[in-house]
DNA sequence: GTTCTCGGCCG
DNA sequence: CGGCCGAGAAC
């Protein structure tokens, strides 16, 4: 009767990956056990080295350890003066098993290795959630856009929106392109609402007072003429193409303002339902029969 | 040829 | 001592 092999799952691997452990059974290390691991093809793998070639940097096999299969957290490998850049390139100097090649994860469809720099004393990895909101952005970026202007196919220059007249801009630029730049834009940063900039001071001094997550613009109330007026230029088609998703969506926000008061109408009007409610369940249980005393 | 198994080097 | 891999044995 043969030995039955075991293939069992390795969870700390990408899914399908096997491992098999095989004990010597005659010579001088009878007894000693040799560890393998199968990829989801079949192919076997005998070291660590070999696995991480494989794997590359698709898996951090910095804290794995090969003979039990599982990730040591704590067995990090201690750090021999290895003053160097971590060197990619061929046969010089040996893979880094600690961690997988930093990948680029943005801008590109393809993955590109970035250089990695890890003797660097001032190493820190940053833990600011926050960060992405947070990050430093160019005070009055939109002056950038100016003079560009979005044409058809047929190189005609498009018909611009006409704004609100509520709206006015701040900063150092007034046109009506560069407002319409910053509140687009707003508009797709954030689905908060879009009040303007409702600090007097920013309207004085905006190069100190702006509040960056509003768009350079005073503050503005929004009627429902305004409302009725961005709608109706859309269905005239007064605007196309990409023009025309920027007025839905600033007729949207426009909207938004809107739809915060009729939610909160509604949740008043909840409570109001669900206090009667109370009452007559209390009443009628004073008075079963629902007649007045 | 491929796969299995143990020896032995090297850190 | 244990990881890793060469190479002979086995198939």
């Amino acid at each position: 009767m043969i030995m039955e092999r075991k293939r069992t799952d390795c969870p700390a691997l990408p899914p399908g990956w096997k491992k098999e452990e095989v004990i010597r059974k005659s010579g001088l290390s009878a007894g000693k056990s040799d560890v393998y691991y199968y990829s989801p093809s079949g192919k076997k793998f005998r070291s660590k080295p070999q696995l991480s070639r494989y794997l590359g940097n698709t898996v951090d096999l910095g804290s794995f350890d090969f003979r039990t299969g599982k990730m040591m957290p704590s067995k990090m490998q201690k750090n021999k003066q290895r003053l160097r850049i971590e060197n990619l390139s061929l046969s010089k100097g040996k893979p880094d098993l600690n961690t997988a090649l930093p990948i680029r994860q943005t801008a590109s469809i393809f993955k590109q290795p970035v250089t990695k720099v890890v003797n660097h004393p001032n190493n820190k990895v940053k833990t600011d959630l926050q960060r992405a909101s947070e990050q430093p952005r160019q005070l009055f970026w939109e002056k950038r856009l100016k003079g560009l202007r979005s044409s058809d196919v047929s190189e005609e220059v498009l018909k611009t929106m006409d704004l609100p007249k509520g709206l006015q801009s701040i900063g150092p630029d007034s046109s009506d392109a560069t407002l319409l730049s910053a509140i687009a834009s707003a508009l797709h940063m954030s689905s908060a609402p879009i009040t303007g900039q409702t600090s007097s001071a920013a309207e004085k001094n905006p190069a100190i007072w702006l509040n960056t997550s509003q768009p350079l613009c005073k503050a503005f109330t929004v009627t429902d003429e305004d409302i009725r007026e961005q709608e109706l230029k859309v269905r005239q088609g007064l605007c196309v193409c990409v023009l025309d998703s920027l007025s839905l969506s600033l007729s949207l926000s426009l909207l938004r303002e809107q739809e915060l008061k009729v939610r909160q109408a509604r949740l008043s009007l909840e409570e109001a339902l669900m206090a009667d409610t109370l009452a007559r369940a209390a009443e009628s249980s004073r008075d079963p029969e629902g007649r007045a005393p």
